[in-house]
DNA sequence: GCCAACGTTGGC
DNA sequence: GCCAACGTTGGC
């Protein structure tokens, strides 16, 4: 079983809504890197939810990787701020995955707690620069971070 | 609201 | 294929 780490903005899509709704589609995703990364994913996978631009950001929640290899329909919706008119049915550029809650945090993972704990090789969310909203992360690292969340 | 960092676009 | 211009992300 793969860990994974997804960004959302908790004013679009919080893990709040997620408990709400039990599962989601994650899509929307428009980057080739984090794409692929959504390609890579397996049932089962666990990925840890984080809050981004928002007061603090950090780990929320985890999820778990439901159904995979899913066409993402935002990419041939007009009205969707997701469109992509270079996408086609026959040859879809975006995929994603199904995600379903599992659990929120009592208390969020924050960002600075995560830099006190991890370093930037260990953990891509702490790069210099780094804006990808799909990333995977080490099964040891998961751990650490598991552990660091029973510990609170 | 600012702005550094980054990805994408498009002219050449 | 280069690279300047532009748009976006996201922490602060």
């Amino acid at each position: 079983m793969n860990h994974w780490l997804l960004k959302s903005e908790p004013a679009v899509f919080s893990i709040d809504d997620l408990e709400k709704q039990k599962t989601t589609l994650w899509d929307g995703v428009r980057n080739y890197q984090a794409r692929n990364f959504l390609k890579a994913m397996q049932v089962g996978d666990l990925a840890f939810f984080y809050h981004s631009s928002t007061e603090p950001p950090g780990i929320v929640g985890l999820c778990r990787v439901l159904e995979t290899g899913l066409v993402d329909p935002s990419q041939f919706d007009p009205n969707s701020p997701y469109f992509d008119p270079r996408s086609s049915a026959e040859n879809p550029r975006w995929w994603t995955v199904r995600v379903g809650f599992v659990e929120k945090f009592k208390c969020p993972l924050t960002l600075d707690l995560l830099r006190k704990n991890f370093s930037p090789d260990e953990l891509i969310l702490l790069r210099r620069g780094n804006r990808l909203s799909v990333m995977p992360v080490a099964a040891e690292v998961a751990e650490r971070i598991t552990a660091m969340r029973a510990s609170q």
